[in-house]
DNA sequence: CGAATTCTTGACTAGGTTCAACTCCGGTGG
DNA sequence: CCACCGGAGTTGAACCTAGTCAAGAATTCG
């Protein structure tokens, strides 16, 4: 279940063996959560961080009149709330999209390890900083798109970091996410981001079925439709090192 | 000229004597760039993290067919791009948004000295994601706002962050954008933002005048507007100070 | 004083929201 | 076994926000 973190954490060049023991030692059993159960509260001071292992779990911010925004949908091997250990407070909750598994890793221990390991501190600071790239494409695609390309970018970063970590392949994958949710996450109503779907269906480049399973049907003319560039998940790992 | 980065510095409680030093030393004097020049441009990785000392500049994407998202605003005592000293490959270009002064920290220094002090580090890693944190709240602007809303989000988080670095007070500040430039930040074309800025103008709730220079005239309405809530720039503010 | 930016205005169009109804499907209990 | 229920997805129609195009005013700069 610790697989897709670890993938990821093994991509990062020159990680000892010692660092690498160090962190993997701080994770703990694993915890299920069901469906829209809240990990973290908005605007508290958790004193854990939290590894995804299973499922999908979104950063969302609610506003007044009950609409809400999802800022991230995290997928297993991520780190939800890294930025926590840093920042304390946290600016919006962390809630299961789905059921999930997570490991929570005790702050005071990620400060041990960190306060011993400067490689290894640059690795997770990395890892917040990919997150702040999704970010930016993310304004650029809310900014800048309309509501078919905005879907065509999800789908292609989603398959990319489930490809990354081992849980998608042949252009197919679990998505997890009901209608409602991606909508959320792509600033659209429900009902347009159905319309999306379906312009995507009628135009053979995606399928998409009840269960939630993806499939992409003609990736190129996808990712043109999205201006998809891969650039941004930092998927060829270089972690500061350069000299 | 330093002055916006030595408050920020300062507000790092248990900064110690010989790490602030250490930094302070690695920074070289000002150099001046004009406006619209590229500080650094897309797709390349930089051997510098430039810290902005005077002026504006903006992250940018560029988008087929000529449209651009401005992805951040930095404004002086801002770490324009030290993601790239831990990221690598930059994914987004770095622009002067008006005449700006900056002074370019060598990575090989920054690792040096993150090499030493683990508690730096983690000041700086602060930094980068307090800039996430940033996007995240942009995200929700670009996602569920309308225009006039978008524009009051601008300016309130723009005072905030400008009053930070001691660069605004009495609700008056130097903007230094033109209407072009926080379209393109705020997602919107050159037209509809001029509207929003005079659906602003005629609520007698900002002035701006052709110099650049914003007044906020009601905070408590524009901030209501825009729903407004500062935790996510991670300052904290003595009651009263805000004005 | 003329040229170039920046800002402003009007008219029209396109994309997206809202509301409401309806379908499809899986699960549950009589 | 089937009727019912609820959640998720789908459809249509009216409305509205924002984009586009194009032209004109205001300001700055050479």
């Amino acid at each position: 279940m610790f697989e897709p973190f670890l993938r990821r954490l093994d991509r990062f060049p020159n990680m000892g063996r010692d660092e690498r023991q160090a962190l993997l030692a701080a994770l703990p059993p694993p915890t299920p959560s069901p469906p829209g159960h809240e990990i973290i509260r908005q605007f508290t001071e958790p004193r854990h961080s939290t590894l995804l292992l299973e499922g999908r779990v979104g950063r969302i911010v609610t506003l007044e009149r009950g609409a809400q925004q999802i800022t991230a949908i995290q997928v297993p091997g991520d780190f939800v709330d890294l930025h926590a250990f840093v920042l304390g407070r946290l600016d919006h909750s962390v809630v299961a999209l789905g059921p999930v598994q997570t490991s929570a890793v005790a702050h005071e221990d990620l400060r041990r390890i960190t306060d011993r390991y400067p490689h290894l501190t640059r690795c997770l600071w990395h890892l917040t900083l990919v997150d702040a790239a999704i970010h930016r494409q993310g304004l650029t695609v809310l900014g800048r798109r309309e509501a078919p390309s905005r879907l065509a970018h999800l789908l292609c970063e989603l398959y990319t970091r489930l490809h990354d970590v081992g849980l998608a392949r042949d252009g197919t994958f679990a998505l997890e996410l009901n209608q409602v949710q991606v909508a959320d996450a792509l600033g659209l109503s429900a009902v347009h981001l159905n319309r999306s779907v379906q312009a995507l269906r009628r135009r053979d480049l995606i399928r998409w079925d009840r269960a939630g399973t993806v499939e992409i049907l003609n990736w190129d003319e996808l990712a043109t439709l999205a201006e998809f560039d891969p650039t941004y998940l930092q998927l060829t790992y270089s972690d500061g090192d350069r000299r």
